[in-house]
DNA sequence: GGGCGTCTCCACCTTTTGATCGATGCCCGG
DNA sequence: CCGGGCATCGATCAAAAGGTGGAGACGCCC
């Protein structure tokens, strides 16, 4: 291992948690926070700037970027630092992204210190950490047949889910209601479900929609 | 004023949270962190054992006991300590059973750290801080005319936001379909759409149940 | 005791949705 | 250049859901 600390850049809205994962990483040696950023915009900043190896990366912001898609912009630049995704809560729909964007791991945040600091060694290695549960249903993902929806379906069915009819949906897309009946169709057999609340309950669960 | 420090504790089943508020806090004077409990049923023991003055406390735990049935027994109790809610999101459904409970205050966690000295200090004193966002629902709710669901109304509806047909419904509760139905129709008046689906929607927005 | 809310159920009818066949045009990659 | 996924539309038909207008039973409270 390096003699030299790890650098640390802390990415999160909330002071609250910004303390605490610093209040954490303080107490452990070998780790230096050298920045704190309170918007995912000013994170790819800090990031661009260089001087850190290992960016704490929350992915909901009160507004404007997410934490996806700072992930993106920050793992696009040569000599970028890794990214770690500490988040509280975890869907398929916040998961997925972040890991195509780059993430180089993916915390809780109810993770008790010791693997907090554990996946940030870790990542600054290059490899990679996975929460538990994060890993359980990224098995599943890659077991069970694609439930994957199309861009146009995700559209049918998030406004299917804010409880508009398909007459209704079909006004909004500028479709004919047998083209949103297609679309529902399909959608029902990848989820496997034969109505349209059990495809928005379905979907919320594996989190391919958000409420 | 008191010369005495206002006695804490915090209980959040999240370790990151809990150092974020025990550093944020310990910054300011007048205050002293006496105790953490990672659960609910921690915390109320704790509470309990007396020489607490607030217990800053979480509404999601892991397992087992939740914050509101947390604050309730706590509160229950004579000369208990006040009971400041600080939590990462706000719905109806968590906040109004807090509130019932006894809660003092309600504080999101991305409120700034003055925010939250300043809740404390008030919490202790006996008075209410509410967050903007929780004061705002919470005028909405006393003005608009009472969407509550009775029981069973609620029962049905959880089901229905589960995917279920009303033969599935009816199935489950031991009920015909006419009376499902007609729970139904009495559930659509009251939060005033015209489908199930736009019932689940209407109801998750407003918390009223839970995904 | 009478009113009120809740929970239960019935019948009849209309509308919406879902199931099952289709069909066309587009684009992309092997 | 051909196959396949995607998006778009059509027509039926059956099933589910919703709308209307009831009614009886129970408990609670004034």
């Amino acid at each position: 291992m390096n003699d030299l600390p790890i650098r640390i850049l802390i990415a999160d809205d909330h002071p609250v948690v910004r303390a605490g994962l610093r209040a954490v990483l303080e107490t452990e040696p070998g780790f230096s926070i050298v920045a704190e950023a309170a918007t995912a915009e000013r994170a790819v900043e800090l990031a661009a700037a260089g001087g850190t190896d290992v960016v704490l990366m929350d992915l909901q912001f009160g507004g404007g970027m997410n934490g996806s898609q700072a992930t993106a912009a920050i793992t696009a630049r040569p000599g970028a630092p890794r990214v770690l995704i500490v988040t509280t809560y975890d869907t398929d729909a916040d998961t997925l992204p972040a890991i195509e964007a780059g993430a180089t791991g993916y915390l809780l945040k109810d993770a008790p210190p010791e693997d907090l600091a554990a996946a940030v060694r870790t990542a600054a290695a290059g490899r990679t950490t996975l929460a538990p549960a994060v890993a359980d249903r990224l098995m599943n993902r890659l077991r069970a047949p694609h439930t994957s929806l199309t861009r146009r379906e995700t559209e049918v069915l998030t406004l299917v889910a804010e409880g508009l009819s398909n007459q209704r949906v079909s006004e909004r897309l500028h479709l004919t209601q047998a083209t949103v009946k297609s679309h529902l169709a399909h959608i029902y057999a990848k989820l496997g479900v034969d109505s349209r609340t059990a495809a928005v309950a379905a979907a919320l669960g594996l989190g391919i929609i958000r409420r």
